[in-house]
RNA sequence: GCCCUCGUAGCUCAACGGAUAGAGCACCGGACUUCUAAUCCGACGGUUGCAGGUUCGAUUCCUGCCGAGGGCGCCA
């Protein structure tokens, strides 16, 4: 927002440093100055007096660094946008001229059909996430990788990038098989009711039981999945059938997530090219093919000269010739970049399957596709409960996506009644909705993607404190006020008063939001726009509580307004990219 | 045995190698006749697991140790 003037600025430094005979760096780094009642921008000279300090010995580097932050502050001609400069133990110091920089930022603010997003970059991103089972349920566990990856998109998206969002399900495996057996066995003809996800996963869990209960079953199965594999219509035919109920009920529960993909795939519809794939590393001599003792490996540390291990080795195809997730993973990727002109392929899926990927990728990339060298692994930690229990459908241990949004709605709108009982029942229940989901995609993103998220009750539905709820409610604070408002200002004027400190914070995190878009954009964190989103309905709180807006005089008062609006827009924009909803009343 | 994460306030978590390590929860004390109190203000709370190293400067980078979790040839 400063771009130029900071560019003017040190150009300026640059040639002050130069007539001293001091050497120049490379570049000077600015970093907001900590608030303490003034915003600026603050750069130092550790970097050149250590520079200095190479050829003389006896220099002390702190000292040096604060002589020289204080002869370019000397030296440094009068500044239009910094009228105050500042020379502090090494650090040179430009605070703002207030009221220019707070028009300046609401003006941006205001001007901006979407603030803070980044030029187009040219550069097409496919992202994968929300790799679910049919016909299994689907838990609080699976939720992690779904609201990651669609915010992760939606980062990238605001950020300039043109992104491809990619689901990959996996419709075949025993799982499945033992699916239809239970099926066709004891529930025959049977059509799901409107909670088809829950139905699926309870007949999943009926057919384990039956199978742990009687293990002389198992040769069943293992009949059911051959006739499979020979692809016997009536099986395939089942199989398609049973596999949509599933896949419409995972489009139900994304919709109601507000998550979308732009393509599907499946894992069965990978899997012959990926047998092809594995014959072709077969004749490349890069996958040894062992059958049918063993399986098809690909001895990758040997292969790449290796005297520690670190890749391994890979297990392309079983020694009956049957496809692994491996096999599949490989035509996938492949396929992938085949479908779409991809810059990155990013992987969204839980850290434990971190080797896994680096042994695809490599395998790839002995094979000759250069492009596997862009595949990136967003890992994630997993949702575990209280008392590091893992979420497993096998165990029962697993808190079903459809209860969760239930009793969230359910809670939220016992607030709602009490703290806005003059809604109508519509207004309270999308409200409530809102609320709902938002307490439930917020503490899967305000966390370190590496870090494990507990599962509670609890914490999951407290709408106090640092949560969605809280900034959703300092939008509708926002709201509340342009709506008493006489109008609402498209441009601000210089403020002609001294400003609140709560004004001036609030303007100063307003101004960081696009900044914050790239640096979560480049690190896969929403972790970073949850917190900066958090400080600004904060500030707005603060600033709400403190600064009067429609009983001030008239400038004070045309002003905040301004504020109000710029600040509205930035927590409907910041909660948007968070995938969720901004209410208007609450 | 090898590899990957992680270790920060009582609890849950932050902090581009920078200035006095910050929030929420919990606990304690204040603030609704005032734009919605799902809010605000204050107090309390720290040897950043331990020991070295690099650096002008380390929670951050490197090494070792301790502790927790995870991954390692036919599960996904």
């Amino acid at each position: 927002m400063f771009k130029v003037e900071q560019l003017h600025l040190e150009e300026q430094i640059q040639n002050i440093l130069k007539e001293n005979n001091i050497p120049i760096p490379e570049e000077l780094e600015w970093a907001p100055v900590p608030f303490s009642g003034e915003w600026g921008i603050s750069t130092s000279f550790f970097k050149v007096a250590a520079l200095e300090a190479k050829s003389v010995k006896s220099l002390k580097v702190p000292q040096r660094a604060e002589e020289i932050a204080l002869l370019v502050k000397e030296n440094l001609p009068p500044q239009e946008y910094f009228p105050r400069v500042e020379a502090l133990g090494g650090y040179l110091n430009l605070f703002f001229d207030s009221r220019l920089f707070s028009s300046r930022v609401v003006n941006t603010v205001l001007a901006a059909e979407h603030f803070g997003s980044g030029e187009s970059k040219g550069e097409t991103l496919m992202v994968e996430f929300s790799q679910p089972n049919t016909h299994k349920a689907f838990h609080v566990g699976h939720l992690r990788s779904a609201i990651l990856g669609d915010v992760v998109c939606r980062i990238l998206e605001y950020a300039g990038y043109d992104v491809v969002r990619a689901n990959y399900y996996g419709d075949i495996g025993l799982h499945v098989i033992k699916w239809l057996w239970n099926y066709q066995k004891y529930h025959d003809g049977e059509t799901p009711p409107p909670d088809a996800t829950r139905w699926m996963g309870d007949l999943y869990a009926e057919a384990t039981r039956r199978l742990e209960e009687n293990p002389d079953l198992d040769s069943e199965i293992r009949a059911l999945y051959a006739r499979w594999d020979q692809q016997e219509t009536e099986i395939v035919d089942l199989w398609k059938k049973t596999r949509q109920w599933s896949v419409d009920g995972f489009k139900d529960l994304y919709q109601i997530l507000d998550i979308y993909f732009d393509r599907y795939y499946a894992n069965s519809e990978v899997e012959f090219q990926g047998k092809e794939l594995v014959d072709e590393l077969i004749q490349k001599g890069i996958a040894e093919d062992l059958r049918p003792d063993e399986a098809v490996i690909v001895r990758l540390d040997d292969l790449l000269g290796l005297k520690k291990e670190k890749y391994r080795v890979l297990v392309v195809l079983r020694s009956d010739g049957t496809a692994l997730y491996a096999t599949e993973d490989l035509a996938l990727a492949k396929l992938k970049f085949e479908e779409y002109p991809l810059d990155r392929s990013i992987y969204v899926v839980d850290v434990r399957q971190s080797l896994h990927f680096q042994q695809v990728w490599k395998t790839l990339e002995i094979a000759g596709y250069d492009w596997a060298g862009n595949c990136e692994h967003l890992s994630y930690e997993l949702v575990n409960l209280p008392g590091d229990v893992v979420m497993a459908s096998r165990e029962g241990t697993v808190v079903l996506l459809e209860d969760l949004i239930r009793e969230a709605k359910t809670r939220a709108l016992e607030v709602v009644e009490e703290k806005n009982p003059d809604l109508t029942q519509d207004e309270k229940e999308e409200v409530a909705r809102a609320v709902g989901l938002g307490a439930i995609k917020f503490p899967m993103l305000d966390r370190e993607n590496t870090r494990i998220v507990t599962f509670d009750w609890e914490l999951a539905l407290d709408f106090n404190g640092q949560a969605a709820p809280y900034i959703q409610y300092a939008h509708v604070r926002a709201n509340s006020i342009l709506k008493k408002a006489p109008g609402i200002p498209s441009v601000a004027n210089d403020p002609d008063y001294e400003l609140d400190p709560t004004e001036m914070t609030l303007i100063e995190h307003l101004s960081q939001f696009p900044v914050v878009i790239q640096n979560a954009a480049r690190e896969y964190k929403p972790l970073h726009l949850t917190h900066a989103l958090y400080e600004v309905a904060r500030s707005f709180n603060a600033f709400y509580r403190q600064a009067p807006v429609l009983t001030a005089d008239p400038e004070v008062r045309d002003f905040r307004l301004g504020l109000v609006e710029a600040s509205r827009k930035v927590l409907a924009a910041g909660l948007n990219i968070l995938g969720i909803e901004a209410p208007a009343v609450m």
